[in-house]
RNA sequence: GCCGGGAUGGCGGAAUCGGUAGACGCAGGGGAUUUAAAAUCCCCCGGGGUAAUCCCCGUGUGGGUUCGAGUCCCACUCCCGGCACCA
């Protein structure tokens, strides 16, 4: 055994060892079986950072404890690597996307094998091999034929100065991510998933998740998928029926106008009946409403009248219709009846446009506090003879309006439905409307269809053949893969690349064999990761995506690790596919991931110019001091002086203030790298990266060597055995450390399972012990330490010749330790409180009586005082914890 | 605005069920070793008072429940996420 630490040689040689063993071969098929999986990384450049690595050194020890708990273990990795960097890095250096990806998924995966991350590389493949993305064009056919990938016309997002289609994670704040030109919509006819078929399934199994996801999870999801209970209604504008939706049905009786999106899927057929005088306007004000961007519209309630009327109900009476961009057109029904006496925004329009407010619904008179609410959202002053009025307990009270009531109470003025509360309304008048054959009662989702058409060229090309006599069909599947053509211009044109590519588009119609064109459109990457953690299970198949038997061998994933931004897309997407699979037969579970862990991010400080939009060097600062809670200072530029400001935020290439792993494993070891990440913080916690860090734990590892060294100088031999008949001390804290160790394995806690084997790394000192019992400890030590430090554990395993005392060849192989029988603490320290106040503590034998402990504290040294003359009223004791005496 | 999560020494964090607040580490201080330094090892390290012994205060703020509150309840402040004209 060498004097010192030295990581690099102990790292290589244990990857070797570790890869001839198979160690991470998947077997098959698997007798007990545990999936682990961290959600697959998009290789965005040659090297990993330290953001990168929580995430994969969470996933590699809860990997390395369950293979000591002996189960069969598929832990697999491979590459998200279609997207929109690729296109955008060719448009800048003008390398290939294909090439550019591929060149960057070499320099990831050798940087993840230099951790000694315990992955299945056999079975490692990327979204953008065409054996992988053709599986995926099947599941695009399989939703198709199970009516679940549909066409429509929809408003998308479009930057007028690039002239091209955005994705919804390239509008930043409204405007487009490269230009910053406010981003319009624009009707494009696009492919969609139906996933709102799925939304009440999707709800609904959430609560199969409960106690298995982070509850913050559940409740983004629950919030996204948004399901409100209500009541459609139909205003009939003679011939056209007008449907909304409303929570509030009790408030009907208080319509004053209908209020219809200028995206909605009315808004046509409205177009249609106008009167030619005003047809102009409101086609200029539908063409205006969707030229503005969503966050120039919130400041007030704009809108146009139809001249158009439709007919209440139960009233009978003529409700004037109006478009309006405050109504959105993808949710309800992209109309909404207008009651502006009990809803603030049809409030805030029926001010402008002078439309009367209709109260129906009031506080009951006995309460008082919902009266004084009722009074507080509605009256501006109490004046006389102003536009409002109600009598209370036998007093007329007036006021101006100043907004609506949204609380529920008793309908008044509302024909038959007079009298009634609020919530007794609403369940009589959804059934009323049902009889009438005008609504009903009916549940909305706040989910929409997934978009999945992307006018690209790195994606999945969507397997569809668009002909002229048959219309759409899709691509025979013996067809498949529909292969990405080699192009040279990737410049954004509002179009995809491919309808460049004659040899692509032109096509013949596999159904009447004319002529005919591809669709030109690829998928969006969430695709491709909605159901690649089924290809791991049987990556190599080329007759199907995956077969059932191995699918459902190893699903579900039982533990999937990664951040917390995926919670309400790639998270519910998964969900949605597996749910189509599973109804397809081709999957038993429907559940996807039967544990979630979401770790925080790795944050990192560092100097920002805003003016220069780049990161500063400490060297260039001076000035720096501290205003309020920010850190600020000054660089020179040729400019003159510019302020730069402290900011810590989310270790990221574009923000250049990354601590790369390359360089740092290659000084300090892989180990050093998991360690640090892992004592840190606990992993679900952001926290940012500092020295301290690094410095922790370097100390702890050549503490460990420095330790095992001396043990090693000082003859001990390691022992299966522990010697019961002496050391105490030492039995005691050891079996500490591996109970400790054990619960906090099982809870995620690896900062504190780190730091309990610290202190049994403090008692393993040679003089202090007998040598027999030391190398039973140390060989305690280096299993418990093994899923943190695999490399080093292993190398300490082999140096004390463990693997011949264990007949095991790797340490991952010998169980984790097991609490030892027997082994119990013969003293404890108890607190002691005198009145409630704490006081000290006194050792008292463990299981000691309350007498007992009485006794031994009124003949304590120090503690005797306070019990001595005085009357005891009352002891509370609780045996390992303390002892509060109450005395008069 | 709505829905989550959080606030503990100089710093990262610990305290699992309401039971000795500050484990473990970083920084700092003192000592040993050394010609010296680095490295290493040992000790101290929330604040205030005190000669000692001890005493008082202390987990964002203000109240409450309890023998006992970082932990439970009510009100509030600030921070960090998510959603946001969802009818």
């Amino acid at each position: 055994m060498e004097k010192d630490y030295n990581p690099r040689d102990i790292e290589r040689r244990w990857q070797r060892f570790w890869e001839e063993l198979k160690l991470y071969r998947a077997p098959e098929p698997p007798r007990r079986k545990y999936y682990v999986l961290e959600m697959f990384p998009y290789p965005s450049g040659k090297d990993l950072h330290m953001g990168h690595l929580k995430n994969y050194a969470i996933g590699d020890t809860v990997a390395r404890v369950k293979m000591m708990e002996g189960y069969d273990i598929l832990h697999p990795m491979g590459w998200d690597s279609f997207g929109l960097p690729a296109e955008n890095a060719a448009i800048k250096f003008g390398v290939h996307p294909k090439e550019w990806t591929y060149s960057n998924i070499e320099g990831f995966r050798s940087q993840l094998k230099r951790l000694g991350i315990s992955y299945d590389w056999d079975r490692e493949f990327a979204t953008s091999d065409p054996e992988y993305y053709r599986w995926t064009q099947r599941l695009f056919l399989l939703l198709y034929e199970r009516g679940l990938a549909y066409r429509k016309g929809g408003w998308v997002n479009w930057c007028p100065k690039c002239k091209t289609v955005l994705a919804n994670e390239q509008v930043i704040d409204g405007r487009c991510e490269r230009c910053k030109t406010p981003v319009v919509k624009k009707k494009l006819t696009q492919w969609y998933f139906k996933i709102t078929d799925y939304a009440e399934r999707l709800l609904r199994d959430l609560d199969k998740l409960e106690g298995h996801w982070p509850e913050s999870v559940i409740k983004q999801q629950r919030n996204w998928i948004g399901r409100s209970e209500g009541t459609e209604i139909v205003f009939m504008a003679e011939d056209l029926p007008i449907r909304v939706f409303t929570t509030r049905a009790d408030t009907l009786f208080g319509v004053t106008f209908i209020s219809v999106a200028p995206d909605g899927p009315v808004i046509d057929a409205i177009l249609e009946r106008v009167s030619p005088e005003v047809r102009e306007l409101v086609e200029e004000y539908v063409q205006q409403a969707l030229l503005t961007s969503p966050e120039e519209r919130t400041e007030s309630k704009t809108g146009v009248f139809t001249g158009l009327y439709a007919t209440h109900p139960f009233t009978g009476e003529s409700i004037p219709i109006y478009v309006a961009d405050y109504v959105l057109g993808e949710y309800g029904t992209g109309a909404v009846m207008g009651v502006p006496a009990h809803d603030q925004r049809d409030y805030e329009f029926a001010r402008r446009f002078n439309l009367p407010i209709k109260f129906v619904v009031f506080p009951p008179d006995d309460d008082e506090s919902s009266l004084e609410e009722f009074f507080k959202a509605v009256c501006d002053e109490v004046s006389d003879g102003e536009e409002f009025s109600i009598e209370y307990r036998g007093r007329r009270f007036s006021c101006r309006i100043k907004g609506a009531y949204e609380g529920k109470g008793i309908l008044k003025n509302s024909g038959e439905f007079t009298g009634l509360t609020s919530d007794e309304a609403i369940r009589r008048i959804g059934e009323r409307l049902r009889e009438m054959g005008l609504g009903g009662p009916t549940v909305s989702y706040r989910l929409r269809d997934w978009l999945v058409s992307r006018q690209r060229y790195w994606g999945a090309p969507i397997p569809m053949i668009h002909c002229e006599r048959c219309g759409v069909v899709p691509v025979p599947e013996e067809e498949l893969p529909v292969l990405l053509p080699e192009i040279e211009n990737f410049q954004p044109e509002g179009r995809s690349p491919l309808e460049n590519v004659p040899e692509f588009i032109n096509t013949t119609c596999p159904k009447c064999g004319g002529p005919a064109r591809r669709d030109p459109d690829t998928m969006d990457t969430f695709v491709d990761s909605s159901w690649y953690f089924l290809r791991f299970t049987d990556p190599h198949n080329d007759r199907q995506m995956f077969s059932p038997e191995r699918a459902n061998a190893w699903m579900p994933v039982d533990q999937y690790i990664g951040g917390a931004e995926h919670a309400t897309k790639h998270l519910i997407y998964a969900r949605f596919i597996t749910k189509v699979l599973h109804d397809a037969g081709l999957l038993a579970y429907d559940e996807p991931f039967a544990n979630l862990f979401t770790q925080g991010l790795v944050l990192m400080g560092f100097w920002w110019c805003k003016e220069c939009n780049r990161r500063i060097d400490e060297e260039e600062l001076y000035d720096v001091k501290v205003v309020g809670t920010q850190k600020v200072g000054y660089h020179d530029t040729p400019e003159g002086p510019h302020e730069v400001v402290w900011l810590v935020e989310m270790m990221s290439k574009s923000r250049g203030n990354v601590v790369p792993l390359g360089p740092f494993v290659e000084e300090y070891g892989a180990d050093a790298a998991r360690i640090a990440i892992l004592f840190a913080a606990p992993p679900e916690q952001d926290f940012e990266w500092t020295d301290a860090i690094r410095r922790s734990a370097i100390n702890f590892l050549n503490r460990v060597w420095r330790t095992f060294y001396a043990l090693r100088e000082a003859g001990v031999e390691a022992r299966v055995e522990p010697d019961l008949s002496s050391d105490r001390e030492l039995l005691v804290a050891v079996n500490r450390a591996i109970v400790g160790v054990r619960e906090d394995l099982s809870r995620f806690k690896f900062n504190t399972a780190i730091s309990k084997l610290m202190v049994l790394l403090g008692e393993l000192k040679v003089g202090r012990y007998s040598h027999g019992n030391l190398g039973w400890a140390a060989q305690i030590f280096v299993r418990l330490l093994a899923p943190f430090a695999p490399h080093m554990a292993e190398e300490l395993f082999h140096e004390f010749s463990m693997d011949s005392l264990l007949g095991e060849k790797t340490v991952f192989r010998t169980p984790l330790p097991e609490p030892l029988e027997g082994v119990v603490e013969e003293e404890e320290s108890i607190g002691v409180q005198i009145n409630g106040k704490t006081r000290g503590s006194i050792t008292v034998p463990k299981g000691a009586t309350e007498d007992e402990v009485l006794r031994m504290l009124r003949e304590h040294p120090k503690l005797g005082k306070y019990l001595a003359g005085r009357e005891i009223r009352r002891v509370i004791y609780v045996p390992g914890r303390l002892i509060n005496v109450i005395v008069v």
